[in-house]
Parts: structure tokens; C-alpha cells; sequence
DNA sequence: CTTGACCCTGTAGCGGCTACAGGGCTTTAA
DNA sequence: TTAAAGCCCTGTAGCCGCTACAGGGTCAAG
């Protein structure tokens, strides 16, 4: 099968799946005399395992890390609980983020109803009095935002 | 105050304010005879905004947008409270990417207790049923995770 | 005059794709 | 025989919001 087909049937675009192979995570399947990538049903379902873990959040280094132990399958599996552990985590603290994200935005939105002049808006007046020191109803929990998590401590989308 | 005292005190990256500048995001300052940007109070309040609102998970495009209100503040408000409805539409559904991840990790995690060899791994049956085409435990709710959301349905992290 | 702390520009890298440009291969049909 | 259509190839650049250099210049204090 050519890589059209393979991406048809794995729901994955071509460009990916090439950039899979450079990227080493996709063996380099053996050519046509014109050039053209020949792929099995091995690679099929290598693929369909590489967006799958995708689809669980992981990097494309932890699936490296995972697809190793398709060579060794005797080896002791912690390393694979340890990374699905840390996945569970990392989700976890990216809905902290996120539910704290969402109750500030909601705060803020409720600043305002209806269509006032810019000036008047109680969104826009929260926004320029936090950009002057002023206290904001949206980072009110703990008064200052530069404080604390600014800085990379949460993984929240900043 | 020159760029050091700036990143200092808004707990901005002096590189990241820079950065900001070349993106037009934060008006250039006049420079010193030697070349060094002098900034007065007003960036301070400019820098603090635009942090502001990434922690509100804006992107600098949008917060571009919002800047333009500062210019006319007669406009309506509507753009602002939209960009704000948008916002927490946004966060609204990578919750629930995320919240469906965390099912999907924490039915995959369930598979496996303890040090087996990789083989016996119920963590590592289920990715390598899942490539073949069989059913993961992650992905029961709907059966197939090639069909619905792999094609970028949602914000989930992918 | 030197030291050291600051500042400058320009470029490249991160991750995971995505989107070209500019060309080659293969099959089918006129 | 040739042309058109539809696939394939490589290589490069762009996305986002930074971050991290390299290689140099500036400035105040001692």
C-alpha cells in the first residue's frame, strides 16, 4: 500500500506520517524503483499505535520510549505505569489551570452586560485598573497574578 | 527605566519584552544615546496588561484587538465582551478534552498493578490490541477513536 | 583603564504538525 | 504517441510564544 491508502486508513495525513519517519518514530518502509514508500499492515497498525498514544496526550518521545519495549518483552513494565502515571498528572494539573482559567474569565465576564461605550465597560475598566496595580475581579484569590503562577508554575495555557 | 528594571518588575522575561516589541504588541521606546530602550511608567502599565491577559489565555492577536480600545473609547464594548465569551468558550472545551482524557488514562491505568514483565502488562496489551484494530479500554466510550475526534473535533492536547 | 553589570542585534530552537514549491512516476485514454 | 490526471517525492518555511544563545557594545564605579 502506498502512503495515500495508509493515510486514508489511519485517519493520519501524508505530510504526518513522513514526518513520523524523519522524525524516526515510523521505520523507513522499503521503495518502489520510482521512489514511492511501500507500506504493510505492520506499519498500519505501528501508526494506528502512534496516534493512538497521541490521542492519550503523549509526545512523540514517550511513544519512542514506549515502542521500545516492543523489542523487549520481558522487561518489567514500572516504566510503563510510571509514564501513564505521569500523564494522569500532567492532565490533572493542566484542569487546575484550566477551572481556575475558567472562573476568572467568568468573573470578569459578568463585569459587564450589554453593549456600553469601551470606556464604561466593567471588563475593559478591570483589565486597565489591573494594568495600573489595581486589584482585578479576575486574579481576586489571591490579589496579585505576578505573585505566583505567572512564572511557570502551573502548566495553564499562559 | 532601562529593560532590566522592566522585566524585573512585571516578572517579564527581558527577552519576552523584546520579543513583545518586535511583535508590535508593545510600542517601541526611545533608546539612549547608546542604543539602550528607556521605558516610563506607561509600559510598565503596558507590559503588566498584556501579561494580564495571557494569564487570561489570550492570544497576543487577540490582545492586539483589546489595545485598539485604548485608542477609541467611545467604540462598543461587544468585541470585548465576545473576545471574553470566546475565551471561556475555548476553556470550556479543552475541560472537556481534558476531562476525557483523564477517564481514558485513568481506565488504561486500571489495566495493570505491580511489576510484570511488559508482556503480561494490561497497559501493554491494550495499546498493542488497540494498533491491530481491537477494542482499548481508553477508547470504549464510542469504540473507534479514528473516527470522531482524531481529526482535530476538539482542543483536546492531540 | 579596567572590571563587571548591564544592554544590543540576530539567529536558531522547542513540538507537532501543516503547507507549500517544484518536480517525478504511473496509469489511462484520445 | 502523447497528454492529462492523479498520485508520489524532497526540501523548506511557517505556526505560537517564547527561550537561549553568540558575539558584540555601553556605562558607571573604583
Amino acid at each position: 500500500m502506498l502512503i495515500g491508502e495508509l493515510a486514508k486508513r489511519t485517519g493520519c495525513d501524508r505530510e504526518t506520517i513522513r514526518y513520523y519517519e524523519r522524525e524516526g518514530i515510523l521505520e523507513q518502509p522499503p521503495r518502489t524503483a520510482g521512489g514511492y514508500r511501500i507500506y504493510t499492515a505492520d506499519q498500519l497498525g505501528q501508526v494506528i499505535f502512534i496516534r493512538h498514544c497521541r490521542s492519550l496526550g503523549m509526545s512523540l518521545m514517550e511513544i519512542k520510549a514506549l515502542q521500545r519495549f516492543q523489542a523487549k518483552p520481558d522487561a518489567g513494565c514500572a516504566e510503563i505505569n510510571a509514564l501513564i502515571d505521569r500523564q494522569i498528572d500532567a492532565v490533572r494539573r493542566q484542569l487546575d489551570g484550566l477551572q481556575l482559567l475558567e472562573k476568572r474569565l467568568l468573573a470578569l465576564r459578568a463585569r459587564c452586560h450589554g453593549a456600553q461605550p469601551a470606556a464604561q465597560c466593567g471588563i475593559w475598566q478591570s483589565l486597565l485598573t489591573a494594568a495600573t496595580g489595581g486589584k482585578c475581579p479576575c486574579h481576586a484569590e489571591h490579589g496579585d497574578f505576578l505573585a505566583g503562577e505567572a512564572q511557570g508554575g502551573t502548566d495553564s495555557p499562559l
